[in-house]
DNA sequence: TAGTGGTCTAGACCACCGC
DNA sequence: CGGTGGTCTAGACCACTAG
């Protein structure tokens, strides 16, 4: 301890302890030395380590635990999450991961795919007109029965190989996010109903009322893309939590 | 954290010391005695009443600053939250500004007011069956034309006053707001036809699509209120943006 | 029973802020 | 400068879970 060399840089700094050891655990998980669901070192294993006191580590693990990183059991140990971290700043979920995490089956149906260059789109994408766009008409399916169709239309220039993609694996959600972080997002939700060729394809009555969903998503200052999505309300729910619910809020019914 | 443990049933009485620190500052709030923006007791203020050790003073503190219910400021002190959580998934608004913002005039009719021991509405409030909570339903009206049926549960722990405001004058959204800050939400989207009565005050046909939102609101780590919102999608659409898109996006068309 | 996390104490030094 | 929060120590007792 003690080791408090005058050094120049800007950012490093004598970092407190307990960052310490939360960047020791987190370095890790990322290097995938612990695995999700794997036990991590117990509290008094840190102290021994790193050669602070208990509250510094319990502090540590406490913030982790917040984190989403870790979870923990009295009596018991500490344990990488097995949960995704779920970035809390959106609800935008992977249509195939909510469906899955339902339980269900999940399948994706090409529908068309190929390049566009409408004007109005282009207008919400800031693209000039000369520029086209890529655009794919999917539709999933939970358990055989079509969910959701998803219109989406890529900027290019954000994603250039978006119609070299195989979404019938990886969902247009998957492929956007390995290329940037999400930035912002701007959603609108609508009741409508479906036209027909809506309708059939949804395998509804034109009659069902479904939720329309137009979402516009940026990445590293550009627009990523524009979707619009069409679910059968009686079939898909949006929604989502904002903020920081107290714990207790866990045993509550769901809306 | 401390009140409000009603579904789990046994409740271990000797409460940690630093849930009786927490529930001391987030009373005095509910009671009016503390204030949005206001001081709060410092550390070792807190040490010296409760005679308890700084680090259980620090933690109890910390909390509450996590659960957003306080802001603290080295060198300067603790203070209660004035400013909403808000930003992520949705922005929550108050309809009286959104109706005006859009150039029309607002008018609020009030449809019914009282208490109400609903079962399912308790639980989702997490109130115990025999505490009833007030109940409000009021039809927004954009120009004259009705926008936006509100039926809103309200928790009488949280907002004691709730039937004795003028809904004509103050919506729910700024009642409740005055009251404590917004510290987290939950939202779900639906689409629905609806109903031979709410289409009669709503003044559309059964056949017209309408979103039905159902919300969830915490502040002091309590359910402050449960709302179902219901609105012709051809008169009042929900939106928002979360994240920050680039300044350009300003002159970008809306979705 | 041994190991884990949950809570707590009574000190301490520091960085920061406003005066 | 005095007060505030930010961090840290070296102990302690307890409740819980597992073998």
């Amino acid at each position: 301890m003690s080791c408090q060399l005058t050094v120049s840089g800007a950012m490093p700094e004598p970092l407190p302890q307990y960052q310490r050891l939360k960047a020791y655990i987190t370095e890790a998980i990322l290097a995938g030395e612990l695995k999700p669901g794997q036990r991590i070192p117990s509290e008094l294993d840190l102290v021994k380590r790193f050669e602070v006191s208990r509250m510094t580590a319990t502090r540590a693990l406490k913030e982790l635990e917040q984190d989403g990183v870790i979870s923990r059991m009295q009596g018991v140990g500490s344990f990488v999450s097995v949960k995704k971290t779920e970035s809390a700043l959106f609800e935008i979920n992977n249509i195939s991961d909510s469906v899955r995490r339902g339980g269900q089956a999940y399948f994706c149906q090409v529908i068309s795919l190929g390049l566009g260059s409408d004007p109005a789109i282009q207008d919400m994408m800031g693209l000039p007109r000369h520029q086209p766009y890529a655009r794919s008409g999917l539709l999933h399916h939970a358990d055989g029965v079509p969910v959701q169709f998803e219109d989406r239309y890529a900027n290019l220039a954000f994603a250039p190989d978006y119609l070299a993609q195989d979404f019938t694996k990886v969902t247009p959600y998957d492929h956007l996010m390995s290329l940037g972080p999400l930035q912002a997002a701007e959603q609108v939700f609508e009741a409508a109903r479906p036209d027909a060729e809506m309708a059939r394809l949804l395998r509804v009555k034109v009659s069902e009322p479904c939720i329309l969903l137009r979402r516009r998503t940026w990445s590293l200052n550009l627009v990523a893309s524009v979707a619009l999505i069409t679910a059968p309300s009686s079939r898909y729910r949006f929604g989502g939590t904002s903020g920081t619910p107290p714990d207790w809020a866990a045993v509550l019914p769901r809306l």
